[in-house]
DNA sequence: CACCGATTGTCGATTCCATTGACACCGACC
DNA sequence: GGTCGGTGTCAATGGAATCGACAATCGGTG
């Protein structure tokens, strides 16, 4: 058969207003336009008035979007894990049965994708982007809070067994190790994530299988 | 494996600056509002406020970005018609050595994407979207030119040895033919689809040996 | 036919948002 | 110490979207 690519309508589900649309437009933009500098020269010489002009908006606009440098920066690097967590929830998916080699999928697209990832590769690199670097380990309160709830909600909403309070302690514990193992890498991807899944598998099925009450 | 969705950054191609971005979105924002209409209630009955306010945006923009009720209507046919004509480009692209079945293939995913398109469908079915209808057929000389000339360009860049004016006379008569179908269906896709390729075929085939000259 | 309600298309006034240009502030470098 | 480049902020300007209202038109109703 040809290529099997119909269409595609409006598609029924409730539309987006304009103006919210317009709004996640120019935050797309500019964190595109940063991303792109960002592959060509380090994040210290990058400037705001440069963000500002490869996305052909003026500095105001930048500045009014984002309230400043360290505002932006935090929020190129939220986005960018979202959309890491958003490989890792499609990975938890293919395994929902089995919930060690869930987290081994999980941490093994992880990894891949961090080792692959333009925005990771330039901040571990090291070579001038420490500050980015900070806002992922020492600064890194936001993302790492941020990516265990989201992690957290992704757990109970496939296993509903398990309380609350564990899901949020190895949701915490995973993306810590997540990020550490990015910004160090020991190995092959796979390895990692089979040893991480061998580490914490026998915590997990204890979640599951419900040892105490 | 699992799903592969690798986050997918920034894409270095050329950025659009918001602006032009923007003015696109709020055109599309627009027009599949009215598709969504359209698959509830006739489009005599939706009125530019509807569509306005499905959009989440004023009357006058609507108004400022087409200029009335009719061109929003032509906007929405040429916008459906291009999607349309996507889809056959990659169809093409999969027979780019064979020519004829090239057509057959090219009329078969038009056809069967056409008796599922829900504005086609809308319109088909007759009942209250006449005006919609004429933009096809009376009134449809931007939309054949339009999908012609798509459709020779098309042509030329993959067969360059056909001359321009018989390019640009196959390509008329398909898309009126396929506009003919696609209004009065008879048959299954492609019965018809495979009728077109033999019918035109020995006409293509004898373009591409190069007859005279 | 006259009336009425709804819709189209247009206009001016207002509001909101991005742009412009300028400025004070800070740090690096000479 | 002085200069240069970048950050962050401001008031003024311009443009685009909104609001409210209007004449014109059309279909239905008494």
């Amino acid at each position: 058969m040809s290529a099997g690519a119909v269409p595609k309508m409006s598609s029924t589900r409730a539309r987006i207003p304009y103006s919210v649309a317009a709004r996640e437009l120019l935050r797309n933009t500019l964190l595109d336009a940063a991303c792109d500098e960002l592959q060509k020269r380090r994040w210290a010489d990058i400037t705001m008035a440069d963000i500002a002009l490869a996305a052909g908006v003026s500095r105001q606009t930048l500045y009014k979007e984002f309230g400043s440098r360290d505002e932006f920066a935090q929020a190129l690097t939220l986005r960018e894990a979202d959309r890491f967590l958003l490989a890792v929830e499609q990975a938890v998916d293919a395994h929902v049965d089995d919930p060690t080699s869930a987290i081994s999928a999980a941490f093994d697209v992880f990894l891949t994708a961090a080792a692959e990832n333009p925005l990771v590769r330039t901040i571990v690199t090291g070579d001038g982007s420490e500050e980015l670097l900070a806002l992922f380990t020492t600064h890194g309160t936001p993302l790492v809070e941020g990516a265990a709830e989201h992690l957290t909600t992704l757990m109970v909403a496939r296993w509903p067994h398990v309380p609350l309070q564990d899901a949020e302690l190895l949701s915490e514990c995973l993306v810590r190790l997540a990020i550490s193992y990015a910004a160090l890498p020991k190995g092959p991807a796979s390895m990692t994530a089979a040893s991480i899944a061998t580490l914490l598998g026998p915590y997990v099925e204890q979640l599951l299988t419900g040892y105490g009450t």
